[in-house]
DNA sequence: TTATGTGCAAAACATTTGCAGGAGT
DNA sequence: ACTCCTGCAAATGTTTTGCACATAA
């Protein structure tokens, strides 16, 4: 069980996380392509791509599959659940408990290993509300 | 609020369909594309993904944003989870009750009109835990 | 007949990868 | 020194789109 193995810890990967804890969204790889570009011109997005993706292998980051079609990471470890908005895509974290039991429900209801589970809401934001009241779209 | 609108009976959407609606699985487009191309072979990709995403739309089959990049559709429209194999990448229907109580909970920690949610759960399946005996990757 | 739908091919995105040169230990 | 890592660019994979022709109602 390789927890933190050879890795260096070069400055791309020091400002990826950075940035990435700068935020309380959950970037796609592309918005913190350019987080840090800002910081670091040169960097590449295939560095970006890679260093997420082996970051989230090692547990130091989420890698956040939810709907859309790209994908989205969260420098917050700690199991919780998210909360995209129909309406702009947005994703954020809810603070809800962590329904444990299920996993053995699922266990269950299944031949599976379970491993683990995660929850997504949808639902509109209150800036996405506001907008639709403005215009009538109800 | 338009339920089944101005959207004609064609063959190609008659048999995408019906080829969905065959598969316990949750085919992506490009499968779907390969199993109606036996019946249709002049059928488009394009015209595939055109009409997956507009029955998604009518409420007649149900997009399902898992985990993976690729969006994967379901004929089934009733409300229920999923479970993804980790190894494989896989997804079926996983058979357990609907947490209904959880929105409520949504609803208090956010500021969001909750619409809904989704529990994707992650395991290793059958055929995968055999083969990773057999190999004793463990 | 006529608005909608289709096939085809190109475009637009998103992600991964090969490789030569660069940097951490 | 000797790996491992990076930038760059090209390749790959997925989804969307424009357009001329076909077709359901």
């Amino acid at each position: 069980m390789d927890q933190l193995p050879n890795m260096r810890l070069t400055t791309q990967r020091q400002v990826i996380l950075e940035e990435l804890g700068k935020v309380k969204t959950h970037p796609t790889a592309n918005e913190v392509y350019d987080m840090v570009r800002r910081r670091l011109p040169r960097i590449g997005l295939g560095t970006v791509y890679r260093n997420l993706e082996l970051m989230a292998d090692n547990g130091i980051i989420l890698k956040v599959e939810v709907g859309g079609t790209q994908k989205r990471f969260d420098a917050t470890v700690k199991p919780h659940y998210h909360i995209r908005c129909s309406a702009c895509g947005k994703v954020n974290d809810i603070d809800i408990a962590i329904q444990e039991q299920i996993n053995q429900a699922a266990e269950n209801a299944s031949n599976y290993k379970i491993l683990g589970h995660h929850i997504e809401f949808s639902g509109i934001c209150r800036e996405c509300l506001e907008k639709s009241e403005e215009t009538s779209i109800n």
